[in-house]
DNA sequence: CTAATTAAAGGTATTTTTGTCCTTAATTAA
DNA sequence: TTAATTAAGGACAAAAATACCTTTAATTAG
């Protein structure tokens, strides 16, 4: 479904926002061991979610890290999504056609439409909050190992 | 969403089915052209569909090709994605974890699911002859260039 | 039988994705 | 100010996916 890269965004912001807070910065390592990724790649990654501040927050040096802010938060998914380029995943014709339209339609698409439209629907209305509070609850990252 | 490959076999399937019979073979060069897809690769993916004849038909030599027969039509596309190894796209995590489970589920686990089973159910449910027919009412591949 | 045609099979090449490593910059504490 | 710590940034490496090419096998027509 999604790349590795956006895998790793994804469950790195999701930890970030259930762990951190201005006063409690979280290491890249901390990070990478907690979501079961390569700590490298992972950095890479974050870079990305740093970016202009765009998603999560970083301090280099001593007690330095990742948090993210009360506002940002309140990002949706696809937020997370546009960062590392896979913001248009939903909008592809699901057999590859150059363009999904409604006027040269794949054989596939009009039954599509409506999963692709909860699909995006999803990433549109779901919190980083909401999602670091469900993941606290439900415990996100035993079964990883 | 899929892979190159995964979109290939689809796409050379349907069209396989929509324009070929025991005396009408097409070519690999027909159909790659047809699906707007690299030939050679496209040459591999249909050997894979070719073994064992479990999806699509060959034959060799002058007036050689691909075809399809009417029993193999009534295949699911589900079996297309089991022979390009995709089939277990849907049963996976969408965060990447290592399995996705009631038990241990991730945030977006529960929202997720019932996306997931319409997926499962769309290419268990639709077969070869049923979106081979709905590729020639809507004109499939016109607008992959 | 021979030549032509077409897919099968295997190896190779290119590109993309994933992952690592090393140096630099920022920050902090002593 | 110096040493330690941590992320940023860039170059590099490995693996996987995608794409190509050449030879072989099967089939057919002449
Ligand atoms: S054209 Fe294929 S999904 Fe819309
Ligand atoms: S555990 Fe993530 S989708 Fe089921």
């Amino acid at each position: 479904m999604f790349s590795k890269a956006t895998e790793y965004a994804l469950r790195a912001t999701i930890y970030i926002a259930q762990k951190s807070s201005v006063d409690k910065k979280l290491s890249l390592t901390e990070i990478a061991q907690a979501i079961d990724s390569p700590p490298s790649f992972t950095a890479k990654i974050l870079q990305l979610l740093t970016k202009d501040n765009s998603v999560i927050h970083s301090v280099r040096g001593p007690n330095g890290g990742f948090y993210i802010t009360e506002k940002n938060k309140q990002l949706p998914l696809k937020k997370i999504l546009e960062v590392v380029n896979e913001n248009d995943l939903f909008e592809k014709c699901i057999l590859g056609l150059k363009k999904c339209s409604e006027t040269n339609p794949c054989p596939l698409h009009f039954q599509y439409k409506p999963i692709k439209q909860e699909l995006i629907y999803l990433f549109q209305t779901n919190t980083i909050l909401e999602l670091s509070e469900k993941a606290d609850s439900e415990s996100l990252f035993i079964n990883n190992k």
